[in-house]
DNA sequence: CGGTAGATTGACCAAGCTCAACTCACGTGG
DNA sequence: CCACGTGAGTTGAGCTTGGTCAATCTACCG
């Protein structure tokens, strides 16, 4: 009974049998979620870790204005705050996008699988790493490309994880992300990134309707975004 | 023989003496490096870890078009890349912005004191929490804030860290960042962040020249900026 | 068949960028 | 001791990217 992040763990570091049952012991009941709804709140104290099994969820702050800012998402077999234990309360909220599946682990039964099993704690930090890379290479976007590089980089970004995550066929995906939500992730309004979209189409780099991305042109796309697939792209040394 | 990363973890966790003298032995041949020169190229494979005992530094990245991104300020006592070496190579570069005197502790030293101290580690992770947490907040800055708040949102940043660290009395530090700089981490020009400070000197907010920051009015400036001490004033629950 | 959420369009506006000149502080060589 | 060079900071004028506001369209649903 593997389960996606099961299956990402093991692209991460060699995990043997005991390690697996370990795994899937603690992830064995997950609840289902559904849409639209707060995971975790800005100011919650720390609670068990959140592991998204299926569908999707972002990390956001909001600020006074009202304006939101989404700072990650979190694709299948993404897992939130692995030492967030250590902090006081969190500083921004989890939300699903979609319907999805969420396994809790508490505290003492990750503690103790992390001692227990070295491996499985490796395989957790470098998934931590790739997300700090991520967070970097969003600094990036957001200072520095324009909006339709901004787009495009994103979709490529969020495309290499699905394939990575076997969600992908290399050129298909389901991209569940309404524009308001991609406008609140890129720092743009929904407006422009309607506009935005529409010119990646024209460009024949890509086709996007009713919740599927197609990569018709991953040249193009590449080239139009100057991304750079070494930040995903961590491995093992 | 104390130095300003001791001291920086002691407020992170309890360390008894023996941490505190291995803490020493490994910090004990910090090396001068002069201003401007780059600490770690990107593309680099991963070396021992830096530590900054005293000057400042920075993360960047530099895009295809030639623009930077700054990524990070390091300041006294900040260390880089505590897990880098379970990754293949630097996803970007880092430069020193004054003189610095740096530590250099190599991976085996590292990992002993890691696993002999647990304390040394979980402060440590704690300090790399921390950082997560700025990330997310610069990232929030670049997609949602206007220049202005983000520009006094930087400048609070920055003097909470300082003062956290002993680095500021309380309304005065030394900022030695050029405004090319701070424009590089704000994902602005230099030409607007030379407007934007004379419109916060303007309104009292502060006084800023020859690298000294006077903060006059800390309330108004965290008006400005929209605040949230939050992410910064983690604590170990 | 009306209701709703998301996508799309158009007209107008403004924050922030570009380019280019100029100032100022400071250090160096004559 | 002073002219000059250099790097940072400052200023002005004009322009562009992306935002605002408001209407409209479309797919889907009870």
């Amino acid at each position: 009974m593997s389960n996606r992040f099961i299956e990402k763990l093991r692209k991460l570091a060699e995990l043997g049998e005991p390690e697996l049952r370990a795994l899937e012991r603690v992830t064995a009941h997950p609840k289902t979620i559904r849409s639209r709804k707060d995971l975790i709140r800005e100011g919650d104290p720390p609670g068990p870790v959140l592991v998204v099994l299926e569908g999707w969820a972002f990390r956001y702050k909001v600020l006074p204005s009202g304006t939101r800012q989404i700072m990650a998402f979190l694709m299948p077999g993404d897992a939130c705050d692995l030492h967030a234990n250590m902090l006081a309360e969190m500083d921004h909220s989890i939300q699903t996008v979609t319907e999805a599946s969420i396994a809790t682990i508490n505290r003492a039964d990750m503690n103790e699988m992390m001692t227990s099993y070295p491996r499985i704690a490796c395989a957790m930090y470098v998934a931590q790493l790739i997300d700090e890379g991520t967070l970097r290479a969003w600094i990036v976007s957001l200072g520095r490309r324009s909006s339709v590089e901004r787009v495009a980089h994103l979709i490529l970004e969020l495309f290499l994880r699905a394939v990575r995550i076997e969600l992908s066929d290399g050129t298909t995906m389901e991209l569940p992300l309404p524009q308001a939500v991609l406008a609140d992730a890129l720092g743009m309004t929904p407006v422009h990134i309607n506009r935005i979209l529409q010119e990646l189409r024209r460009s024949g780099a890509i086709e996007l309707s009713r919740g599927v991305l197609r990569i018709k042109d991953p040249a193009a796309l590449t080239h139009i975004s100057g991304f750079d697939a070494n930040y995903l792209h961590k491995r093992l040394k």
